[in-house]
DNA sequence: GGCCCATCTAAGAAGACTCTCATCGGCCGC
DNA sequence: GCGGCCGATGAGAGTCTTCTTAGATGGGCC
């Protein structure tokens, strides 16, 4: 299982990263501020790092270039609440081998993390999510049920996909909804259920579950 | 540079399929019957086939059964023009790595064929095409253009991604429309010439070069 | 049973996307 | 210079996607 450092101050963002990742199978650490995360960095427990621009304490670009100097070899995906193109060419240029601005949707920083660590050629990935009747193919943006051909738009699949990633854990709304629609997104909305209901005369109503209370599952 | 055999009676499609992949940068050998494609598969001369169900001479589903028994580490990717799950299913479970239905796009099966010949994790994988002024993320769909950031949709990008991937080259509108839209798309459709207009409207007007009589080009 | 609250669903507005058609403009050969 | 052809572009139709709203449905507790 690969380690991820997360070194972002704000709480909620680093919750949300971290909830994330642990439920996409890596194992990451929080660091709240510069210091603590070029620290530990460089103890050289971790197979990538998250790391924010906009840190107290020990500025983003500082931390970064330390860690080119002393580990080029680690990766490290940049973080930027700045939609300033000279900040992420500079983040870049630094060393950062990816980068994303805030806000983003979860799911297109988990494609990042893995993008960076895939190593062996052994573990092939996953184009195809199957359970059941329902096959769902990444690359085509299709899926088949039973025999059938199915369209899914964008969103339809981004849902069905971390549903089914999850497979028997219970996802909540806010869960789904930072994942698929961003972390900023108006939590008010219901967007998640009506998804659900597109998804379900998709893909066969017992697709998901609904557990009262918590959220959708898998199973 | 990847041998690729493509195994395809059709020369229409084969011719179509060749030419992509020389574009893209890889060595194809085209066989028109099952037992001539099955020969050249076993030489080991190839690093992947590209391999028809519907053919002459030698079923499909018999070469790829032979591929198997004898070289079973060759990725195979099936073609299938029936739209047929069982189809698709069996060739999955003899042992085809992926299955493509046609009529397809052919950017999808480039993006197939290079996620299976992926190898070695030095090559890391291009995210980012650059070309001056222009930046194009191809995981984010957007667009740099100097400073400021441009919305592309899914038919923009991967016409701005094709252009860009064959820098300096001539593309014909045939090519485009083939790539982009798939190779059974009307061919008297002006489509190609319109997009172009988009992508001037939202890259700057020099952003590809017309070639009369030929197609367009981004230097 | 009755009520409350969570969930589902139908309907629709707004906007994006894709493509066609028709017209306009300019290059090239004669 | 002139005509014809190739390419550019504007308008617009049809469709798909996304999200909101509001009312219907139904579970679970009293």
């Amino acid at each position: 299982m690969k380690s991820i450092l997360v070194v972002e101050d704000e709480q909620r963002i680093s919750a949300f990263i971290s909830k994330g990742l642990t439920a996409a199978g890596f194992r990451p650490q929080i660091a709240a501020d510069g210091i603590t995360g070029r620290d530990l960095a460089l103890t050289g427990d971790f197979d990538l790092v998250v790391l924010d621009i906009g840190l107290p304490g020990l500025d983003g670009f500082s931390v970064l270039k330390q860690l080119r100097a002393q580990r080029p070899e680690l990766p490290v995906l940049v973080l930027t609440a700045r939609d300033n193109p000279d900040d992420t060419i500079y983040a870049l240029e630094s060393g950062a081998v990816d980068y994303m601005i805030k806000p983003f949707r979860f799911a297109e920083l988990l494609a990042r993390v893995r993008l960076r660590l895939k190593e062996s050629p052994q573990e092939q990935e996953v184009t195809e999510l199957v359970r059941d009747e329902v096959r769902i193919d990444l690359l085509k943006r299709q899926a088949w049920v039973g025999g059938s051909l199915v369209e899914l738009s964008a969103r339809e699949l981004s849902l069905a996909e971390i549903l089914l990633r999850n497979c028997g854990n219970v996802l909540s709304r806010e869960q789904l909804l930072s994942h698929v629609w961003g972390f900023d997104f108006d939590p008010g909305s219901n967007v998640v259920d009506v998804y659900i209901g597109y998804l379900r005369k998709k893909l066969g109503t017992d697709f998901v579950t609904t557990v009262r209370g918590f959220g959708y599952r898998v199973d």
